[in-house]
DNA sequence: GCAAAAATCAATCATTTTCACTCAAAATAA
DNA sequence: TTATTTTGAGTGAAAATGATTGATTTTTGC
């Protein structure tokens, strides 16, 4: 069983239980004493968990992205110039799409206040939107607790109702034959789906998304534009050709 | 049974009963005498409950939880106990509305959490209902800043694809002749439609909504039932002829 | 009221369980 | 192949547990 399996499967029960005792780990995922306690210190720093003695128990956080407090503050920074750059994209008066992720929540601070509207599937965005008083739509659809995301058939059908100016999105794997990749399906076909309704789509990823591929194919390499912080000569190679990549520099 | 475990079922017991008898906790927990003295020991130091002879009780001032002191209010003590008998009307397998609003929201911890399914217009609500993994549905549609609500034609439009067991709102007005009343016309239409989803409606309202009126019309007195904390006798013959009204008392 | 009986208590100790840490074997990547 | 990562077993230390003891408190019977 591979290490994000067992994660995942440990996690689940979390959310299922509230908490769980390391020996049924163990059973359950037939692998050792020490392997699970690997995985609990992981988790515990990721802060997606809180280790108690004999196994781990649930932690209660708020409506915030877990990833967010697991990421350093160096990969924030990295975050934040990416998110930066892409808010400038944002012209007054433009239809935009935000797709959930905390990359894409950065962009929210540096967006033209004035005559925009947001439409977004991301519950996270929410709050700094309104508070920014930004013309803000949600999605309508299934709510997934993980990335705080509205998806489904619902999701779907509730996007089609837009049209859009420009489009943002984190992803999690860029390749030049497999194009872009997230874990999840229906994220996947959302992120399909906003593309193919802007006029312009825009992919923000640093430089530990390329050469990567995940589950789920969101699209070709040419239908957006990336974004990243960091490009070295053989990636630029690789991509230039297919796609328009800005690097932002510090 | 961890320990964390058992603190945990310790306090909600002594929440829920008062006092605990130490015999009771551990028949309960199928543990030695010698552990739960040690854990009564360690709840006293953190002033979570009293030790008495034989057990621990309860104690009656204040933080001894975090969601003790939020609640000071007199006015969210009789929220809250509407809002508590509101969700004991929901039975395993039903699928509910509920309705943005601050009463409504007071619903969530009550509700029986397996096998149900929630579909709200509340940005408010999602948090609470993604922390007790209640499969939850969002409508889609306009972010409102001031109520933080999903609504509009787009929500409406999101609103239709669903058929429910049960709706739960608040209101700003009820009046014998004027019905269900709220001062937003856009907010009234979605309640309005709520309620022809639904085989049954409730209405949450504390004694202070009763012969008011307030600006949008949602419907009339008959098509949801009230539930209520205090109903004086003037009020009772004016409103039980129309509607069925249920006072949740102390 | 008073003393004996019963129940509950804190304190201690031996045992068991869980812990963090190290190291070498195995799996994986370069 | 050589590096790097992941894994599993072993170690002594730390924590949690259950039984026992004698002291203290409460209840019972008169």
């Amino acid at each position: 069983m591979l290490t994000p399996e067992r994660h995942k499967l440990i996690l689940q029960l979390l959310k299922e239980k509230g908490v769980v005792k390391i020996q049924d780990l163990v059973d359950l995922t037939e692998t050792s004493e020490s392997t699970i306690r690997r995985d609990l210190t992981q988790l515990e720093e990721g802060k997606y968990l809180k280790r108690i003695h004999g196994g781990a128990a649930r932690l209660k956080g708020k409506l915030q992205e877990p990833s967010m407090s697991e990421k350093s503050s160096k990969n924030l920074q990295q975050k934040r110039q990416i998110a930066h750059y892409a808010a400038n994209l944002v012209e007054e008066g433009d239809s935009i799409y935000l797709d959930a992720g905390s990359t894409v929540t950065e962009m929210i601070p540096f967006l033209p206040a004035k005559e925009i509207v947001v439409v977004t599937n991301g519950l996270m965005h929410i709050q700094a939107l309104l508070e920014r008083n930004i013309k803000t739509f949600l999605i309508g659809g299934f709510a997934k607790e993980q990335t705080k995301a509205i998806i489904g058939r619902g999701a779907l059908a509730s996007l089609e109702n837009y049209r859009f100016d420009k489009c943002f999105m984190g992803v999690n794997g860029i390749h030049p034959q497999f194009g872009f990749t997230t874990p999840d399906q229906d994220e996947a076909m959302i992120k399909q789906m906003a593309i193919s309704l802007s006029r312009e789509a825009f992919v923000l990823a640093d430089d530990t998304k390329f050469s990567e591929i995940a589950f789920a194919k969101i699209a070709e390499l040419h239908t957006a534009a990336i974004i990243t912080n960091e490009l070295n000569e053989d990636q630029r190679e690789s991509y230039s050709s297919k796609t328009t990549i800005k690097v932002v520099t510090a």
